[in-house]
RNA sequence: GCGCCUGUAGCUCAGUUGGAUAGAGCGUCUGGCUACGAACCAGAAGGCCGGGGGUUCGAAUCCCUCCGGGCGCACCA
């Protein structure tokens, strides 16, 4: 409703300014007044035009208001401050719309790749993966909210090197043979015991192991490390195989994790198919014949072939430019001479094997369908209403579309931005623009630990991190907070909770309360920081149910549930039948401005959910749901709906907490959060 | 050395494309449960928005510079 009337008036003002003035912005500014009661837009046009006019921005702003007159939805247009325009909306108009407008399902028709979570299937999942499936899995909820077509890929880098250190702890410490492996999974699973957590554990020990000995020994131990690393790129040997079944069996636990948090995912590509369907092969062929990639002959990448980076700063174009402004002459012997470009990034190694990013700049075509190949699929994990399937070398012949996107989105960390800007330049130098400008790295920072977390979890902290106000976590050393745990601790703290305040309840009901309030408060908990706000983990806060978190919202709504439970109504009968006659007295009172600006603050659905799939940042959503939640909270207090003796103001009152109510409930579903019954 | 991010209340963070008196949570202090549930609400204290310069009618926001913090910059993956 508040985007709708937005863009009336914009459209209004534009209209004036052209027809008035012959004038056309780019872009009108508009705003929300600093009190509600200056109005509910506000425009600064004026001063923009001020100097264009040469007139006092007052006066244009009273032109201005004097020209738009009535404008359908809204009451009245008045001049504030030094030329500000302020537009009041209809009031019970505007209630009376937005009580029927319900759910709006848009139909956008674009067609998007959203790639997130990509945990090495080595090790359990930490709170920092948390932080990407979260982010991931919400956006993919908002682009699903604004129709858009989307698929949801976990990257599994199943040939890597991190994979290739566990088979190296499983075949060299603990000497194990593929069937011993067999068994060992076999007897973990009997007893209960979480394969990934074993990882974790064998990972940071292979870790230290490498660093242990003589220099020869290290050495031989690096060797064994790169033998088993091409095993497993090769494929068909034991080795291979205990990769296979192990990292399997950790993408399982991975995939179970994450359903615990009510993140699922459609497909699961996996380097080793990239790797044995040849997908390199044939995007080598583009990167040759477009030019993008040369043959270095010379210098310290000589026999490699190489790309130019991005924005390189040996460009000969930029550095007149800048030679140009400093009022500097050209030196004599510029590029003329250049020696080999030794920044250039090595996509193929001078021994023939292709780098990571040249598989990754492979595998981007397939996703924009640029390939010309595609992955074998078969289904791998059943979610109680859809399926996942994995790529394989030959798969089944019955199976859904993947890939050949409009759009890509990458949920990736910051620190991978280098690599993911080569991927975007390669596209953009094979021609790909269009694709280029649809592919977004969607990056976050990362989550450390506060030192004092890291102590009480019992590690051993440096004197020097102690000071620091983070410290990053390190799987390799098997240093941080794994997933399960923080879900566990939130469960076992909310059911503490539940446990003293329902006590009449069933056993089953209030475990079940527990676990949405857990979620509420660690999708919360990850939402609420911006993307690039370093998250520094303390337990503390994490497992606070208290002031800006997921059980707050939740707890708004349970209080709304609770009203409509005793009115022996709900919300959307409420809606159903509402209608603003005699409304508008209690709307329009100035000691009631609570119940208006509940509705305005609700009726901003569809404005947020644009402007968090625009600037890519969920954290917006999370705020908006907290400051309803506030504003209900508010209102709750002030007004007691039940008692309320008046009937038409009662009515408006219920309708007011059941607009709150369901706007409450779709802004935390976008979120991946529910709202139990009672908490 | 180069690139990207970042510095806002005691702490953790918001702050739309530059706009009216810079906001929230936590913490501290004070007050509010015989009310639709207090996982709540109200109030108070707390700010040279890192420093300096510039652009602008207007700067936390844009530009320059200095200082502090973080992360990247391999023929590893």
């Amino acid at each position: 409703m508040y985007l709708k009337q937005q863009r009336i008036l914009l459209e209004r003002l534009r209209s004036i300014l052209k027809t008035k003035y012959d004038i056309e912005l780019a872009n009108l500014a508009i705003e929300q007044p600093p009190e509600i009661r200056f109005g509910d837009y506000a425009l600064p046009v004026a001063f923009e035009l001020a100097k264009r006019l040469r007139k006092a921005p007052r006066k244009i702003a009273e032109e201005l208001v004097a020209e738009l007159a009535t404008l359908e939805g809204f009451k009245s247009f008045e001049v504030a401050g030094a030329g500000y325009i302020n537009a009041h909306l209809d009031r019970s108009a505007a209630v009376v719309v937005f009580a029927e407008e319900g759910t709006v399902v848009l139909t956008s028709g674009l067609h998007v790749l959203v790639e997130h979570t990509s945990i090495n299937p080595n090790k359990a999942a930490h709170v920092g993966h948390l932080r990407n499936a979260i982010l991931g899995d919400t956006f993919v909820r908002l682009l699903r909210a604004a129709g858009q077509k989307v698929d949801v890929q976990n990257y599994i880098d199943n040939t890597g090197v991190q994979v290739a250190d566990v088979v190296v702890g499983l075949e060299h410490l603990e000497q194990l043979s593929y069937s011993e492996v067999k068994g060992l999974l076999a007897v973990l699973n009997e007893r209960g015991e979480r394969v990934d957590y074993y990882c974790w554990d064998l990972y940071a020990r292979v870790s230290a192991w490498y660093d242990q000995g003589s220099p020869e020994e290290k050495q031989t131990k690096k060797q064994i490390r790169l033998a088993t690393l091409h095993q497993l790129e090769e494929g068909s040997n034991e080795t291979s195989e205990i990769a296979k079944i192990l990292s399997t069996a950790v993408l399982r636990r991975h995939l179970e994790t994450m359903l615990r948090l009510d993140i699922e995912y459609d497909f699961l590509p996996r380097e080793s198919e990239i790797l044995r369907l040849k997908f390199w092969e044939l995007a080598f062929e583009q990167l040759k014949t477009r030019g993008v990639l040369y043959h270095e002959t010379e210098g310290k990448n000589k026999g490699c072939w190489v790309m130019k980076r991005a924005g390189g700063s040996r460009t000969g174009g930029e550095r007149r430019a800048r030679a140009e402004e400093n009022r500097q002459e050209l030196p004599e012997h510029d590029d003329a001479e250049t020696g080999p470009d030794e920044d250039a990034k090595v996509i193929v190694r001078s021994n023939g094997t292709v780098t990571y990013v040249g598989k990754d700049i492979a595998y981007h075509l397939w996703k924009f369908g640029l390939l010309g190949r595609d992955f074998g699929y078969r289904p791998f994990f059943k979610y109680p209403d859809r399926e996942c399937w994995i790529s394989d070398e030959t798969g089944e012949k019955e199976h859904p579309l993947f890939g050949g996107a409009q759009a890509i989105y990458n949920v990736i960390d910051s620190r991978q931005s280098d690599p993911q800007s080569n991927v975007i330049e390669a596209l953009r130098g094979l021609g790909y623009t269009a694709e280029a400008d649809r592919y977004t790295h969607f990056s976050y920072e990362m989550v450390a630990l506060t030192p004092r977390c890291a102590v009480e979890l019992g590690y051993e902290v440096a004197e020097a991190d102690l000071r620091r106000a983070f410290i990053e976590v390190s799987g390799r050393k098997g240093f941080g907070v794994k997933a399960d745990d923080l879900l566990d601790k939130l469960i076992e703290a909310a059911q503490k909770e539940v446990d003293s305040r329902q006590p009449e309840r069933g056993e089953d009901e209030r475990n079940q309360i527990a676990k949405e309030i857990a979620i509420g408060a660690v999708r919360y908990f990850m939402l609420k920081y911006t993307r690039n706000s370093v998250i520094a983990f303390d337990f503390k806060d994490a497992l606070s149910f208290e002031g800006e978190t997921g059980p707050y919202v939740q707890y708004a709504v349970v209080r709304a549930r609770n009203i409509f439970r005793k009115a022996g109504t709900t919300a959307e009968e409420v809606l159903a039948d509402f209608s603003a006659s005699g409304a508008d007295a209690y709307l329009a009172a100035e000691d009631a401005e609570d119940i208006w600006s509940l509705w305005l603050r609700a009726s901003k659905r569809t404005l947020l959910v644009e402007q968090c799939i625009t600037t890519a940042e969920p954290a917006y959503l999370a705020k908006h749901a907290f400051q309803l939640a506030q504003d209900f909270n508010n209102f709750y207090h002030r007004h007691h709906i039940l008692t309320e003796e008046d009937a038409a103001k009662k009515k408006l009152l219920l309708a007011t907490a059941a607009v709150a109510q369901r706007e409450l409930i779709q802004a935390l579903a976008w979120l991946g959060i529910t709202a139990p019954e009672a908490m």
